[in-house]
DNA sequence: ATGAAAGCGCTAACAA
DNA sequence: TTGTTAGCGCTTTCAT
């Protein structure tokens, strides 16, 4: 056995290699290794020829073992519906900076709104025992995530969250960014308007906005007609906007307006509208859920609705790393929920009628 | 002991708490579990009662453990600059994608291109024992990446690449694509070009978009200006660009036509140009390397050389996988060279001069 | 057809 | 100040 190691193997030295080759024991290096050997009074001298074997023989800590031996892996999971949509990337960078500067690494996995691919990876993620889990989801209720904070996994739900629910969570005021777009457009004039949003409607995020949006127009007397109540699956969004804004334009019956719910179906109806040569504001105007830099310079220019994503992702980082260590959460804390703004630019501005 | 354990905690049930339960082996538990029970030859009764005692107890493996045992993790790391760049947010999409399918999970580092960050990253991956990991790395040389080959570590580079390397890789035509952008732009009449890189000019594919982008212009006798070559760090690349198209405004020297080396610069670039108000194609012409999705659909809409990100992350993941698996490369298919294409829009076309 | 036992690399009681 | 030892949960020879 010893002779196989030795002849061919090039083995990665362990703790044992170093503290044999030392004649210390591994508690010894162990302690050393981890920055210990002061508070337990360990000679500095032994610590230095330990670290001097150490890198003598090349040594690096398994972190694997580590992680199994201690029940940590310094690992947080982050799901969300598709990673290069630019509001998650962003989300996505923001929550590992601040997991890299705790030691943190982190694991992505795009769910594409498929439920039951959400499942599977929350299971996978648990399995392989990541000590925490941040989550866009796209299931239809809290159910799964109140078994999940019995189970003990620390998580935060972000962007879509459920009225009742034991897990903490961030979010957005929704509901209150839908009805500043809708006055927006009411004060420019417009009575005919188009909604455009994703499917299912039971994510909380598109529910709110829908809600949001209605609310303001029905106080106006306003409704929107259900074939301008468009909603697309996950899937389908290109063919589904195309095919819409097609018969609109055919038909000659077109909107004044249309507030999209996403900053991917705003792109995606900025898109066919420009294939149509369907003229912004003029003709339709546009304005979107979530901003995105090219909004701010593409002419005309796209109005949106602002989400704070770098206070998203800080709080549900702070929010998870309190889980993960024990700490306290105060119950008015378990519910973060910040202010959008309203960035009107040049798409959703009706000129002057004189 | 025992009791403390029996008295509060709720431990996770483990192979061994089943294998006492049913009063049989844990390898008989481990290989029903792992599905290997037929072809051991175990009772198919047997395997029943050990499925169902593993649903009744509510058993999940611990990954973690067999990892570690196994000496697999299941887990690649993909290092890029910055995850929330298009390019790079698409590129993770895809390998996540590949890397499901394959049962692995992916974990994501952004570098901001400072090399030492980098190398810490790739360090911790390594002691986390990533079982291989996709790079587009910042650094200099290879000599890093050669001694991560030697230490058996598998890995792919992707993007940027060097000349001098071991380390299977998958690279597209910059220098080609350069060409085909100064080709365009000359054929447009154009004589006085600047060109827009990010410091450090070493990486690999700024280097070869630039060097194959003055190639061209030099055989037609013209040379880019010293001020008109512009590099912004990674950090800079507002103000450099804001500054920078400020001076050649406010002194009347614009050039006629401008190449921006990646889709971040090119963005970056629009923005200042429609600022500053300055008329594209008109007053200058912009082509930039890498496309993005609204690049098609802005007004004007934006030139560019598009790279096949699907090609790229496919290529990266099976290459990555083969050194997993321990399969050969053949040394030609070490190095994946891929094509990109020239997407001609509005921005690069100047009106005919009558 | 099933079981015993060793061991992956590490940490933490407990001893000395 | 340092060492012994017992696991963490799993897979895998090698026995039976």
């Amino acid at each position: 056995m010893h002779q196989v190691l030795y002849k061919t193997m090039t083995k990665k030295v362990s703790l044992a290699d170093i503290a044999k080759s030392l004649g210390v024991s591994k508690t010894l290096v162990s302690l050393v290794v981890n920055g210990k050997g002061d508070a337990h009074g360990i000679n500095p001298d032994t610590q230095e020829r330990v670290r001097e074997k150490i890198r003598e023989l090349n040594y690096e800590p398994n972190a694997l073992a580590r992680g199994f031996r201690m029940g940590k892996t310094h690992t947080i999971g982050l799901i969300v519906s598709d990673i290069s949509n630019r509001f998650f990337s962003r989300i996505a960078r923001n929550i590992e900076d601040h997991a890299w500067n705790h030691g943190y690494n982190v694991v992505i996995c795009s769910t594409d709104e498929n439920i039951e691919k959400e499942k599977k990876q929350i299971q996978l993620l648990r399995d392989r025992k990541i000590d925490g889990l941040i989550i866009s989801t796209s299931q239809e209720d809290a159910a799964y995530f109140n078994k999940l904070a019995d189970a003990g996994l620390p998580h935060v739900l972000i962007d879509r969250v459920f009225s009742d629910m034991k897990s903490p969570n961030v979010s957005v005021d929704n509901f209150g960014g839908a009805r500043m777009a809708a006055r927006h457009l009411l004060s420019q004039g417009v009575k005919k308007i188009a909604l455009i949003a994703i499917s299912p409607v039971h994510i909380s995020t598109i529910d709110e906005r829908i809600r949001g949006f209605e609310s303001v127009l029905n106080e106006a007397g306003i409704t929107i007609p259900p074939e301008w109540n468009i909603q697309a699956p996950f899937e389908e969004i290109e063919e589904v906007i195309k095919d819409n804004l097609q018969k609109f334009y055919q038909r000659g019956e077109m909107p004044e307006a249309i507030f999209t719910l996403n900053n991917n179906l705003t792109s995606t109806t900025l898109k066919y509208l420009r294939k149509l040569s369907i003229r912004i504001p003029e003709e339709i105007a546009l304005i979107g859920f979530d901003d995105v830099l090219y909004f701010g310079f593409t002419r005309p220019s796209i109005s949106a609705i602002e989400q704070p994503v770098d206070r998203i992702s800080e709080a549900a980082f702070e929010l998870l790393l309190k889980q993960i260590d024990k700490k306290s959460i105060k119950p008015h804390e378990r519910s973060v929920f910040l202010p959008v703004d309203i960035i009107i630019r040049e798409s959703s501005v009706k000129p002057l009628r004189l």
